[in-house]
DNA sequence: TTGTACGCGTTATCAA
DNA sequence: TTGATAACGCGTACAA
């Protein structure tokens, strides 16, 4: 016990003899932090019961695993990773594969799913690696390094494409995947979304009751899986109130959602050279609401006296525009959250192969850019 | 030659069998992706020969590499990168510290930084993990397990602590660091930062030159490295132009750069208690400028007829603010590169020891909220 | 309950 | 230029 108290080489204990005795074939010294071995000695046990009472501490005697516990931190002992993952043939790190371009503009989701995933995944001992998904083969086979040289466990992808390269796929992994935010379990990803459909929808719906009956709406990128969800939503809301598909003008389609401030630009000109106005505008990003509404209230628009303004993303500016924006606010935490636990269900239970969807509700914040229609205006059109 | 053209299976390797003749000891069948015997053996080489041909391309044959090339690609092969790093001493990947919330309102700082560091780090062949250094226990018990065991090779920090957890400390660490937009080169670490004093200064004598002598300074959490910086800016281009540090009025100071919004709303607040109105108002986050600003107006104050405002971060959104918004963009990629470069170039030259500074430059971005000076109002002032 | 011995998949040394 | 072999640090089946 008294050699315990005291320090790594008043002790004795000459770490470095290691280097010493086998001097042939000796690696860069890179890491030369305390090994188990010498715990083991420290402790005067054999290395076996170190890692036992490191591991399972249930499987040693109280006794024994106090004075291991007490020499590994006297040591600052901490186990190599990496040894301790070839031996047991898993790693701890959970890869997220992002879209090349995370250039969001207003929109936070990017550093918040991060940080939601994160702070799960750290609760159950797992770390995060990024992966950025360009559309350049070196980055391809980089992910595909990742994933099949066993430096990850598992996958959370929140892009559309699974990276290919060669023979290889990150669809024949047997890593578990899951899909964040886009809907792929029909390719039999588990995936955690979002109801972009019913949000919308229920936003059109408000719209419809404050008596608009024209709409502008400022899509994302054309095909896109959001896009496509989102302006399903509208036009159910319209069939719905009896309106047709007349009643909707489509802007925007061709830039991917990270040009979003040009998009609404452009949708501002669009709408400037509408011989009809719409009263009422659905934005697929808080980005394109931004950016259109600071256009068209230059060209002399009011809003929401003129156009009513609905957006997607629920950033937190938008409270602060002039007039505050509405926007449709999604649950990016309990998606990072849900996705973590799909994930760490597959890993631990291997047997699990059924494809789930995992919808969190998305949530309308009412602000003052939605007002009710003005009247002469639709009855003029209607 | 002919059996180099078959597949993996019909070419005879039973990768498998390597589980059958050892039948006692066998870990969870994770990876079971192809090895590197399985490699030599259906190119008719040598565990070692095959190594070598991927690692040092030139030090064998070059017949035999093709050979060994050829059957790597047709089975897929991906080296392992634990049982590499194990036997070399070291891994590719390197972490970077993020403080605890990355809730930072417009700016897109943090996924701008990730992007621009992570596409530096995969051109050099390494990997990025993320750390949230929480002020808990565990993120930081995590992180140097992270550190100490022999994960990661390197850190780039953003943030002000270095984690700490009993005996353990980052700074204990043989790994190099680096520090991202906060200067801790007097605490020895290497550090990338941007001129935040000398934006500030250069942005305060603009307004000056435009008739301003009466500000508003809206501050970061007090005692905060940039808050420090930034406010000795503003005070510098004062004293240049004879003015007294009585010319400049405090708001802030009691939230973190992630209440923006708040200490904005606050400032405003404070705006319109004070007798002596400033005409120019520094904010030192856009969101403080833009709640800020959002608030004044609805009291009745017109930007930038009656007030100019200026602010640092460069997020996209204030081009579409009403009025678009002066902000000090900092060249966030730039920054990321070059802590990489700095980061790599202390990986591979092991001897650097001397702490670095790197300083990229900030730029202002001028915009319709920076006016000149109502002449009245500075006159009664002055 | 603890110790011995072996192997995870790779790289590096040495000899051929 | 290539092949046999010994580590890297840890976990685990087995014997004690």
């Amino acid at each position: 016990m008294a050699s315990i108290a005291l320090g790594f080489e008043a002790a004795g204990i000459q770490t470095k003899d290691r280097n010493v005795k086998k001097n042939k074939d000796v690696p860069a010294e890179e890491h030369s932090g305390p090994l188990m071995a010498d715990v083991a000695r420290l402790a005067g046990v054999a290395i076996s019961t170190v890692s036992r009472a490191l591991a399972n501490p249930g499987r040693v005697n109280e006794k024994t695993r106090a004075k291991i516990s007490a020499a590994a931190k006297q040591l600052g002992y901490t186990p190599n990773a990496m040894a301790r993952g070839l031996r047991v043939g898993k790693s701890n790190i959970i890869m997220i594969i992002l879209p090349g371009s995370l250039h969001y503009g207003a929109s936070q989701i990017i550093p918040q799913i991060l940080q939601g995933i994160n702070r799960s995944l750290s609760q159950h001992g797992y770390h995060l690696m990024i992966a950025n998904l360009d559309r350049d083969e070196t980055s391809e086979q980089h992910i595909l390094d990742l994933a099949f040289g066993g430096t990850v466990r598992g996958v959370i992808i929140f892009s559309s494409q699974l990276p290919v390269d060669g023979n290889r796929s990150l669809a024949d992994t047997a890593l578990p995947i899951v899909s964040l935010l886009l809907d792929m379990s029909e390719s039999s990803l588990p995936s955690v979304v979002t109801n972009d459909r019913q949000a919308v929808r229920q936003a059109t719906q408000e719209l419809i009751e404050l008596g608009h009956t024209r709409f502008l709406y400022i899509a994302g990128p054309t095909g896109n899986y959001h896009d496509v969800e989102r302006y399903g939503g509208a036009l159910e809301a319209l069939r719905e109130a009896g309106l047709s598909e007349q009643h909707v003008v489509r802007s925007g389609g061709a830039h991917s959602y990270q040009l979003g401030f040009r998009t609404g630009v452009e949708a501002a000109d669009d709408f400037a050279r509408l011989e009809v106005k719409p009263t009422a505008v659905i934005a697929t990003s808080d980005d394109m609401a931004i950016s259109f509404m600071s256009r068209v209230q230059r060209m002399g628009w009011n809003i929401p006296t003129d156009l009513s303004l609905v957006s997607f993303d629920g950033s937190p500016v938008c409270e602060f525009s002039t007039p505050p924006l509405s926007t449709i606010e999604q649950p990016v935490e309990e998606m990072g959250q849900a996705a973590v636990a799909l994930l760490i269900e597959r890993i631990e239970q291997a047997h699990i192969r059924t494809a789930t969807r995992i919808v969190v509700p998305s949530r309308l914040i009412r602000r003052e850019s939605m007002a009710a229609a003005k009247p002469g205006l639709n009855i003029l059109r209607s």
